[in-house]
DNA sequence: TTCTATTGGCTTTTT
DNA sequence: GCCAATAGAA
């Protein structure tokens, strides 16, 4: 063990200690301390003689993946297909750079899109440099922003405890102004607004630039404008930032202050973007600002501060820029409605002369099969740079197709073979379902319940979106940053303790003509003259929120208490929890259970982060992202959107609704390149399948209460017959119980009749689907109620009878209480299993 | 002020 | 077919 000298903080220099790794990290000091990067240095590894034992970092590398480790120079871009190894890449790029000593780990600043991804690339790096990772940056474009506008609060002009508002929240402060203003009669929804001032925030345009440029006899823009203006005016009253914000802010404050992001491009030499396809124009300001050179004037103001330079600096006094690392595919861009601008990695040669391209085809994920069904589809789309992937592993099995009668006939398909793949040794954890939209998972939760199937949804209503936990936040929130209104208004009155709208209003206004904060407001509610009931419990609240305040301040002579023990003080003091438990409704015994669950994972942040405080934990969580709590360890299968399939692969994932309407989704229809998009959207479904992939679709979809008739998607065309093997194909479906005349569809061209190769005819029997009539002789109908068998009891060698599937006898009963399966042998619909409380069976 | 009943509006994807 | 917002009653 030795000390090395390392410039971590941009603020400070402090000596770092660096363990011996169980890589065998040469824990050899360098007496000039200075591995800095830069040009000047020499390329390439030492010939792999940093690692000892002899495991070089360029084994088990394809030529190709060894290059991008290897490059040095200003610019690199990856574009690395689907499955690739562009995260091995990345990683051993990293460990390449710190065991050569050509760079710090403090010098490292890798981004990636989700927490998730951060989480996986911080644990590879660690495998393998050992403790060398410590002081890394690897970290999400947002989390990397607050980092830095919490640390430069003051010059952005922020409280350094600034609330994060999620979009929620966004919509909520807009709802408020819309209403104020009237602008609803214009037309003007909040999430409509929200959509529009994100996009603009993206674009790193504010209200006023944005008014610069409108045309001001439209009195739709000037209400906009107002709207717009406000909102900003309002986050800012409350010293919070929207997502958009983060970047935005960040941006902004570099370019204002040369000298601050100095600090930053002078620490991060290196700097590494995974999905850079999807960076938006913020995202994409925000590395151009930090991989700008540094003036000779800056740099020798930095020097006069004490930071460390020297070595630094090329002939002119100038410290170069960072050298940077982009990895994408622009095949995998599925975020251009968010503002991801696919042009930022198209252009990157332009824009960074002299980069250097590394092109990664050969694909260690997928079978040859998946393959050529992923090349087909996205061959498709015109305007792109031809790329084929390929693999070794051979054909592999063939795509399975099944055409549903309905919604729920598919998710039992799908049920069903995620049983038999179980059956032949398939863990659940390796199976995925993904779909389009989050309202596809009612029909298939409803089977999966039914069928005892152990799943998990990722994303969808996230824990922290539920009511009952942003209460319990807003709690936390309104004692870290009394500014925020939002919050304290949120909490007013949950639970209930009789201070209505009216007494809101009031406190508001009160707050507006004496130009006291709300929260001040509160605590002289006293002198608003109101009912002494609501006066007191007006001023018991504030007198809450200011002992919490007071449990956290580090003045306390009593000492600082933890985020749990206040996030407890204040959930008993306010009798929230109090209230949930003793509730009639049911439902309010499980956000009882949430809420515990959110007191138990402070304790648990409390644990893991002994130095953090409140406003890391708020800061935390306003992050986390729908991939991020995805435990692969479960052993569940994983229902997700295909947004958040991104970045993921399983041995087996279905593809659900691959219809028209739903993919590509009704609403992409009229957006320029929403086509497009939504065909790489499918493309990367498929290319997170290993070994089995399944493409399911139904002919009917229930939407909003009505089922609708649903055609195959156009992309289903795409992929050569002779890849699917149908189960039951869109053709077969429909002639189902007999030769009824077939309606005559828009779609027709499209399926059917066109030349296929070989099995062309097999492919969709030819015919098109009719307008089904809602009959009730499909199978697996489903009813939405809820059935309760009660404590109905079943043994091996009864005999039951199953609406859907008809007789058959019970083999073994398995789990316990409410959660008791029945292994039933059904006569003609084979084996099944069966939640026994629920399911729609009766003993015979 | 709070609880209940009814309506209306809605669904694309998310850091 | 669900949720949230609204209106009306206690």
């Amino acid at each position: 063990m030795s000390t090395l000298f390392d410039p971590d903080e941009p603020t400070d220099s402090r000596p770092m200690i660096v363990h011996d790794g169980p890589g065998g990290f040469p824990a050899v000091s360098t007496p000039s301390g200075t591995p800095a990067g830069g040009p000047g240095l020499p390329g390439g590894l030492p010939g792999g003689g940093a690692w000892a034992g002899g495991d070089s970092l360029l084994d088990g590398l394809n030529p190709e993946q060894r290059e991008a480790v290897e490059y040095r120079g200003p610019a690199l871009l990856i574009v690395a297909g689907a499955g690739s190894g562009k995260t091995r890449v990345l990683t051993h790029r990293i460990a390449g750079l710190i065991g050569s000593r050509e760079a710090w780990p403090s010098q490292i600043l890798a981004i990636t899109f989700t927490n998730k991804a951060a989480a996986e690339m911080r644990e590879r790096v660690g495998a393998l440099l050992g403790q060398a990772a410590t002081g890394m940056w690897i970290s999400t474009f947002h989390s990397a922003c607050v980092r830095i506008l919490r640390a430069e609060a003051e010059r952005a002009g922020l409280s350094s405890t600034f609330t994060i508002y999620d979009s929620a929240d966004s919509r909520n402060v807009l709802k408020r102004i819309i209403k104020e203003l009237s602008a609803d009669t214009l037309g003007f929804t909040a999430a409509g607004v929200s959509n529009k001032i994100s996009k603009l925030k993206n674009e790193l345009a504010d209200a006023d630039s944005y008014a610069r440029n409108a045309n001001l006899s439209d009195p739709q823009e000037l209400m906009f404008i107002e709207i717009f203006r406000q909102y900003t005016r309002r986050l800012r009253a409350a010293q919070a930032l929207d997502f958009d914000d983060l970047l935005a802010e960040t941006v902004y404050l570099f370019r204002a202050f040369p000298a601050t992001a100095a600090l930053y491009q002078r620490r991060f030499r290196h700097i590494l973007v995974d999905e850079y396809q999807d960076t938006n124009h913020a995202q994409y300001s925000f590395i151009k600002e930090l991989t700008r050179p540094i003036e000779p004037h800056i740099v020798a103001e930095l020097g006069t501060a004490g930071h460390h330079v020297r070595s630094l600096q090329d002939a002119s006094g100038a410290i170069p820029g960072a050298s940077l690392t982009v990895v994408g595919d622009s095949d995998q861009s599925i975020y251009a409605f968010r503002g991801a601008d696919i042009r930022n990695i198209v252009e990157f040669e332009r824009d960074y002369p002299g980069a250097k391209v590394v092109l990664l085809e050969q694909n260690y994920r997928s079978t040859q099969n998946i393959l050529s069904a992923a090349n087909a589809v996205i061959s498709n789309n015109f305007d792109r740079k031809d790329k084929k992937l390929w693999t070794a592993v051979g054909d592999g099995a063939k795509i399975i197709g099944y055409t549903g009668y309905s919604g729920h006939d598919e998710a039992q398909f799908i049920a069903d073979e995620i049983e038999k793949l179980h059956a032949e040794g398939v863990a659940y954890r390796d199976i995925a379902v993904f779909y389009r939209t989050n309202a596809q998972t009612r029909a298939l939760e409803e089977i999966f319940v039914r069928a005892a199937l152990p799943y998990r949804v990722v994303g969808g209503t996230k824990f922290y979106e539920r009511a009952e936990i942003k209460d319990a936040m807003a709690y936390l929130i309104a004692v870290a940053n009394p500014a925020d209104e939002l919050a304290l208004r949120r909490i007013l009155n949950t639970p209930k303790r009789g201070i209505g709208p009216a007494t809101e209003t009031q406190l508001a206004s009160f707050a507006e003509a004496n130009g006291i904060s709300f929260r001040q407001a509160m605590r002289d509610a006293g002198s608003l003259g109101m009912g002494p009931k609501v006066t007191g419990a007006i001023l018991k609240l504030a007198k809450l929120l200011d002992e919490a305040a007071l449990m956290l301040d580090p003045e306390n002579p009593a000492g600082v208490s933890s985020v749990s023990e206040v996030l407890g003080f204040l959930l008993t003091e306010s009798t929230l929890l109090e209230v949930l438990r003793g509730s009639r409704d049911p439902q309010d015994e499980t956000r009882a259970e949430n809420v515990e669950e959110l007191l138990a994972q402070t304790k648990d942040f409390v644990k893991e982060n002994p130095d953090a405080g409140l406003i890391d934990f708020l800061t935390q969580v306003s992050l986390v992202a729908a991939a991020d709590d995805l435990d692969d360890s479960s052993g569940t299968v994983s229902l997700m959107t295909l947004h958040t399939a991104k970045g993921l692969e399983y041995d087996s994932v279905f593809l659900t609704g691959i219809e028209e309407g739903l993919l590509p989704h009704q609403m992409s229809a009229s957006e320029p390149g929403g086509p497009a998009e939504e065909r790489r959207l499918f493309y990367v479904g498929i290319t997170r399948a290993r070994k089995r992939l399944y493409l399911s679709l139904a002919m009917t979809r229930a939407q909003f209460g009505e089922t609708n008739v649903a055609m195959p998607s156009r992309y289903l065309q795409e992929i050569p017959g002779d890849l699917i093997e149908w189960r039951q194909s869109p053709g077969m479906a429909n002639s189902r119980g007999g030769t009824q005349p077939r309606a005559l569809n828009a779609r027709r061209d499209g399926f059917g009749s066109r030349g296929g190769s070989g099995s062309g005819s097999e492919r969709f029997g030819g015919e098109l689907p009719p307008a089904p009539k809602p009959k009730t002789e499909w199978a697996n109908r489903v009813t939405a109620q809820v059935r309760d068998n009660g404590d109905l009891t079943l043994e091996a060698g009864d005999r039951i009878r199953h609406v859907d599937f008809g007789e058959g006898r019970v083999n073994q009963v398995t789990g316990e209480g409410t959660k008791r399966i029945a292994h039933v042998q059904f006569d003609t619909a084979g084996a099944k299993k069966l939640l026994i409380k629920i399911a729609p069976i009766e003993k015979i």
